[in-house]
DNA sequence: TCAAGATTAGGACGAGCGTCCTAATCTGTC
DNA sequence: GACAGATTAGGACGCTCGTCCTAATCTTGA
């Protein structure tokens, strides 16, 4: 097989695995067993396990522009942040399994102390930037950013807990709650210009 | 060194360094050198490392009863919530290093597919819980439940993100905003009766 | 004082870890 | 068809892990 096409396929179970047991927890033979590659052909294409974390991390942050862009359709700002907060209930069965990705990714980080955890911060970055430019759309020029960060925050907050609880009612309630919120939000169209 | 004391002592140090370094990265070796006694003497007081585990999530268990009584002494309900927000201003260097540790818990067990989790989780039942006693007192009956679980969510969703973001700022005005929702809700004096 | 039990230190154990090396196999080119 | 380089399998390496064992030391009560 090719060696970008192996490279793909070990990024890809390694990004699974990552998600579903945890970084330090996953060892290179559960990832190897996974793609069906022995453990040894493993340095032919990553140098160490912080190189596929690397591109582990290189591969969400592709993922999430890809995800914002394809939101960029959604031509009302609200649908669009609507978009996101929807993640929440299409990917319910996960995250009520495993969290958030990108929460228990860098949280995990920065208990080990690692050097990737800021690389990782910078998935909640491009969508704290995306959710920026919605609010601004909706007139929120000036608070735009903060209302991103309490998005991410409310989100972040749900993923957290229905996986304690495994409920997936409190799920819905809460991603209603956002979403009234958001309806509520005043839409300012500018008095200047 | 009596038996009960030094018990105590590992307790102390596991509880701090599973917080820390969390639950799988740290090794009997971290927890003996963090309270100066030999690895080999580990199962004259624990028998294993899922035996300490537990001994922790007692500890938690019962800390949070204490915290949550201390609490008490505050006469108005909303106050008593209001305690409960400002933990996050309280502990606020430890979790924008750590993150909260009762939710990083529950998310590394869930992870770790650990039989512990749903012990773990029950700390957070204790939160739930002792909160809807207190939207039950604010005339909040009905959706006390719900309500305790709203802050429980909003709390944790905070403490993933400052812990990302490492932004005091950011903690505040989250916290400031969720003790103004508090404020905004209506207290209900019960109707019948 | 001395026996009995509690507590301790230190190392052995098998297994698994990340890493690295070597030799075999595959693939494509002249 | 043969050679060169890419790709692979498999195992060795040094280390650390959780666990367990044994022997030494301390504490306590008769």
């Amino acid at each position: 097989m090719s060696r970008s096409a192996t490279r793909k396929r070990i990024e890809e179970k390694a990004d699974a695995l990552f998600y579903e047991a945890g970084f330090e927890a996953t060892s290179f033979a559960d990832i190897a067993g996974a793609v069906g590659i022995s453990r040894g052909n493993f340095y032919h294409h990553f140098k160490s396990k912080d190189d596929i974390l690397d591109a582990v991390i290189d591969r969400r942050l592709a993922a999430t522009q890809t995800l914002l862009e394809s939101w960029e359709t959604d031509a009302a700002p609200k649908d669009r942040i609507r978009s996101f907060i929807r993640i929440l209930i299409t990917n319910r069965t996960k995250i009520m399994a495993f969290g958030c990705p990108v929460g228990t990714l860098t949280t995990e980080l920065a208990k080990l102390d690692h050097i990737a955890e800021s690389r990782a911060a910078e998935i909640f970055g491009l969508f704290r930037d995306w959710l920026a430019d919605q609010f601004s759309a909706l007139g929120h020029k000036d608070d735009a950013d903060a209302l991103a960060l309490h998005v991410l925050a409310r989100s972040q907050g749900i993923a957290v807990m229905v996986s304690a609880l495994k409920d997936e009612a409190f799920l819905r309630a809460e991603v209603s709650a956002l979403e009234a919120w958001l309806d509520r939000l005043p839409v300012q169209t500018s008095t200047k210009d």
